[in-house]
Parts: structure tokens; C-alpha cells; sequence
DNA sequence: ACACGTGCTTGATTTAAATCAATGCCCGGT
DNA sequence: ACCGGGCATTGATTTAAATCAAGCACGTGT
């Protein structure tokens, strides 16, 4: 809906403002809500990182000293339990945010999936930034509203559904958001392997492959490759995933 | 920390402000955030409300036009699957918010365990009113990142816990809380029943029944009767939630 | 082109928790 | 004081998914 690039003067007059007109998701990170003079504001305070295939971005624990946002790659976020069994708690598409979810430490970890670029805030900074920018926060108030809006429809995956159902949903929600994203085929690439998927599925890898086979043995999916999934049946896929 | 009643003077000047002066969970709620005079500016859209044990306060996919907070009582919180499974999202205990979390409807319903009273805020009043209380639109986005954060570790649980590390954790954090609001003797009152614990932590009842006689046989807890638990090993009790 | 390694799939077995089925206990009503 | 109903506990059985254990396929580097 809103995928398409904005109107870019040639012409740049700030500086550091140029670091955000040519950002591939200015339409959809938080910083859509900010006007050119705003966003001039909020750019004063950004750092551009980038790390690479597997980097961990923070720990679970750390002081959570930034907020960021993610411009460019995939993230997963990662809960570690003492024994090593490891609860991925979302994955992080570009222009999302990570780090706002802390209480005084960053509640879990963010590693990257392949290489990843983003926009780094100091966290106090941005905080304070927050007080002059209003539509700043009531963005990053909608946004936290949404995720926990997501955390809560997991909790219902994990609780109550079945393996099935789960991949179902899994893959019936990364399908839905693509053509939210303005996609047209009837496909899903899955930046993550599959162990990253059994995690956030609640499941095994064993059980997360043995379901994609099912799935495409009853003709819902088809596998171009591991990492390539063809909807064939998005109506049955859709009941599947809301268990009817 | 905050739990001790506030300081209130004998002669009110401001009618509705009245309402919130004798409010029990001031201290904590949201409204923490604002000065008297705010205050009053909030009080002038609030209506209180009261529903009997069992009530359903706001239903799953209803349009989401009020926002709560619960002043006295309990409120669980759950989604339904079509098949009539449930999962519940959280147990809401006096001073939190209902229907922060919503996606153009509420994204679960919210049922009174026992009577329960409410502040009720018109949702789109609250949210213009936000763009001029700037300190009460911190609070909220301050209460979503805790809500998040609570909601991720709930992931956790749901995903890679064994339901004894699971109800070791629900009563871990139940008597954490409580400690945090000045209680001090060592034990939980559960306002909700078998039922509710085993939809909150995805198992069944048969299975948290039998974790409460496991617990309590091997010393870690004392059944005062099935809604009063007493602890008796703190220490060993965290160490089973966090799977040690 | 070949060998190696990693990640995915498939198969066999075990196991923990769900389900099915009584029984027990407490509270409220008569 | 007794009876009835709802909730919790306990026990027996089933079952789905985890675990254990090979294979397979693809991509990489030599």
C-alpha cells in the first residue's frame, strides 16, 4: 500500500538528512511519521551499522544503550534458557525496530540473519528526542501496540496449536504480510533456516521439516527449495492455520 | 514501594476529580504519570464501571472502543480458537490497562474473574487527550514495553518450558509481584481456577494439578487450600522456573 | 570433477503429556 | 445436618511429538 518510493528532491540543503532520503524504508519505519524538518532532528542522532551473516547485534541482559532500526536484512530475536533451550521471540523484517521491548535490560538477543544494515539510536537520545517529536511517539506507541497485538497471537500458536496449525500460521502470516508489502506471486521466501523455525514455532527441526512435506504431499505448498515455499492452496492453508 | 495512600485533601474544589482522589490504585496505574491538574482533565472522560464475576468486559474482535483500567478485581484475558480451544493472554491484577493491544479490534476478550471494577475511557477521547498530556502518552508507552517484554517471556515459557518449569515460573512471578507491592509473608493467593492456569500456561488441568502435588510433595510449596499457596523454598522454586 | 560439510529430510523408537475416567472435597443451599 | 454441584485431585491409557539415528542434496572449495 504503501511500498512504492517516495518524491526525492535531487537537491539535498542538510546534510545528514541525505542519510534518510534515500532510505529503502522510510515509508514504513517508525520515521514515517516525521516531516523532512523532524526527521532532520532524528537523523542527528543516527548511526549507520552494518554487521554480518550471524553477528549478534545485543545479548539478552546487556544495557539496552540503543534502539534500532532495521533498514536492510533479517533478524531474529532469540530468549536463551540456562540449559540452551533457545525460544526465538519474532524475526525482524527491514523498517523494523528492535530494543524497545526492555525492562532496564534488553529482554532478549538479536543476531543477524545474513548480512544486516541499520540505523542506530542511543537510547537515552532518542528517548529525550521523543518529548519534542510527538508524532514520534505516538508512532513508537502504535508500533509497540502491534507487536504486542503479535506477541499475544503467538502465545496462541504456542499454547494451543498444533504443529500443523503452527507452520500453517507461520507461513500463512509471512504470505499475508508480503502482499500486504505489495507482492504479487503466491510465494514466501524464508530468510531463516529451518532450526531458527522450529524455535519460533515452539517445535523441533524434525517435526517443522516432516510438516512442510506434509504440507506439500495434500498439494497446499509447493517447495522450489528449502528456503522457497509456492502457496498452492492459500484458502486451505488459511484454514489450517486458524485450526477450522 | 508505592503502595501507601496518598495524601487527600478533605475539601474538593473539582467535582469529577473526586473520583480519582479515592481512587486505591493511583499510585500505580497509569494516571501515576500526571499532576492534579491532568488529572482532572483525564477524570473528565472517564465513566466507572462495574461487572459481576464471570462478565464479559470486552469480546474478542469487538470494535475496540474503550480503553480500561482495572481499579478493583481480577481480569483474565483470552483468545479463542474456532475449535473452542483456549489460550489465555494474561491475568490483569488492579491498576493495569485493557485493550492497549488491539489491530482495529480487540485481539482478545476480557472476562471478570470475580466482581470487578473499571475505569472505562472512550479510546479515541483517551488518544486526542494523549497529543495534550504528553507525560500520560510516556506512561503508556512505557506500560506497552513492559507488556512486551512480559509477553516475550510468556513466549518462552509457552515454547520451551516443561509444565512443572511452567508452573514453577507462574507462581515465581506471581509472589515476585507480590513482594514488589510490600507484601511479606511468603505466599500467593490465586484469584483464578485450575482451569485459567492451565489455558494461561498451555497444558491441561489434570497436568497443573498434578505439578501442584509435585510441588508440594517435594517441599517447594504448601496447599493452604487450592487458591493459597504458601512458599516454602523460594530459592528452589526460581531455579526450577528458569530451568536450572 | 570430486570430496567435504552443512542443513534438510526421512525413518524407528521412546517418552511425556493429553485424554479418558473416577473419586474426593469443599461450599452453598435447603 | 444433609444433600447436591462444581472444582480439584488422582489414576489408567492413549497418542502425538520429541528424541535418536541414518541418509540425502546442495553448495563450496580444492
Amino acid at each position: 500500500m504503501q511500498g512504492s518510493a517516495q518524491t526525492i528532491s535531487p537537491l539535498r540543503i542538510v546534510p545528514r538528512a541525505g542519510l534518510c532520503d534515500a532510505c529503502q524504508v522510510r515509508g514504513v519505519a517508525a520515521c514515517s511519521a516525521l516531516d523532512n524538518n523532524e526527521l532532520q532532528r532524528l537523523a542527528s542522532i543516527v548511526t549507520e551499522k552494518k554487521y554480518d551473516s550471524g553477528a549478534t547485534i545485543f545479548e539478552q541482559g546487556d544495557e539496552p544503550a540503543y534502539i534500532f532500526n532495521l533498514t536492510s536484512g533479517h533478524v531474529r530475536l532469540a530468549k536463551t534458557l540456562a540449559n540452551g533451550r533457545r525460544q526465538i521471540i519474532g524475526f525482524v523484517y527491514p523498517g523494523g525496530m528492535l530494543g524497545l521491548a526492555t525492562h532496564g535490560a534488553y529482554v532478549c538477543s538479536a543476531e543477524a540473519i545474513g548480512p544486516v544494515k541499520l540505523c542506530r539510536f542511543p537510547r537515552e537520545r532518542l528517548l529525550d528526542l521523543l518529548e519534542e517529536l510527538p508524532p514520534l511517539k505516538t508512532r513508537l506507541l502504535d508500533i509497540a501496540a502491534d507487536e504486542l497485538a503479535d506477541a499475544q497471537e503467538q502465545m496462541l500458536l504456542l499454547g494451543r496449536k498444533t504443529p500443523l496449525e503452527r507452520v500453517a500460521s507461520f507461513l500463512w502470516r509471512l504470505y499475508q504480510e508480503a502482499v500486504r508489502c505489495g507482492q504479487t506471486e503466491p510465494s514466501i521466501d524464508l530468510p531463516m533456516g529451518r532450526t531458527d523455525i522450529a524455535d519460533y514455532l515452539g517445535t523441533t527441526i524434525e517435526t517443522v521439516s516432516r510438516t512442510f512435506t506434509r504440507l506439500r504431499n495434500d498439494g497446499l505448498i509447493r517447495l522450489e527449495h528449502a528456503n522457497k515455499v509456492i502457496i498452492l492452496d492459500a484458502q486451505g492453508l488459511e484454514e489450517i492455520a486458524e485450526g477450522l
